[in-house]
DNA sequence: CAATTTATGTTATAATATTACATTACAAAT
DNA sequence: ATTTGTAATGTAATATTATAACATAAATTG
């Protein structure tokens, strides 16, 4: 498969976003195929909305996308597709801005590292082992024992700064 | 003051909680006095009550309990004085859960790192600079500049492990 | 004490998420 | 191909978390 995004956690400024999304419903379609889960026209739609935009969207504005005509989905719809797509790691919940993210390597497990920009919302995706590691073996120095990981850093990508001293 | 915490970011199992409140409010209290900020009754109240236990609470709980007879008090009494305390580090929002816990190095800037038992419900506080510094230096590396860090760490602390395999 | 700022009270509502139960579509096995 | 069981979706109601907007009161400053 064809791999259109930049591999430094945020996508390049201008990167070919159709195919960025193409790449991202062709992957979760394969891995469902593999996995014998069922990537239904459902989450498809809503896998699709999420990736519009390479910043997290909310379930009620992706309930909003969904809107067809005055023929409204109601938000269990929504709450259960993402369930199911952030189980399988097609989507990752940002905590912290209670909203959704496309994952864009959903093979395997990996820890998810959050980078938010404040300025531009657009959030870049680390999974960086040896952050996690760390992590993990600090907390055993006090007998924790960790089972998952949530982190999100804010602060400011690459272009944006760019464009702040310009 | 006197401190009665442990150092290991998980309370001892059996430390005099009571004093631990109390050393709290009194850090807070002195914190305040040195920077020139209102801890108001209010703003003690529910800091009180935010340390009455080591776990996460939520904004709706302390609202209850602050319900004095059937006089309640409004969600934004709560919130603001949640945000005052947030504000100057004397409570951490737990993004992970909605809710809030005391800090109890409210001393000065700091990452808060935490570890949050999925047994239990408590909440253990690293403040590890390591793990910090980590994070912004990768970060780095892909042109993202840090201004603030969410680590939330789901697992099990010693205490509860310690009961499982007994 | 007047003026100003800061904190709190109050009402309403926004935003996020889940429960419970009915219905439909799919998959497996006969 | 029909039955049967399971998984997915539809639907209505409601729970949970959080904020906006404006009024009042208390503290601080000049």
């Amino acid at each position: 498969m064809a791999r259109h995004q930049t591999d430094t956690a945020f996508p390049a400024r201008e990167h070919d976003h159709a195919a960025c999304i193409a790449d991202a419903l062709d992957a979760a379609e394969q891995a469902c195929r593999e996995d014998g889960l069922r990537f239904t026209p459902l989450r498809r739609q809503v896998l699709e909305i999420v990736w519009s935009r390479h910043a997290p969207i909310g379930a009620y504005d992706i309930l909003d996308e969904m809107r067809d005509g005055n023929r409204a989905v109601a938000p269990p719809t929504v709450y259960r597709a993402l369930e199911f797509l952030v189980e399988h790691g097609f989507v990752h919940k940002i905590e912290s801005l209670n909203a959704f993210v496309g994952c864009g390597k959903p093979d395997g497990d990996h820890v998810g590292q959050f980078l938010i920009c404040g300025t531009c919302r657009q959030v870049g995706e680390l999974d960086d082992p040896d952050i996690a590691k760390l992590i993990a073996r600090k907390a055993k120095t006090v007998g924790f024992d960790v089972s998952h990981q949530t982190i999100e850093v804010m602060g400011l990508c690459r272009d944006c700064a760019g464009r702040a001293h310009a």
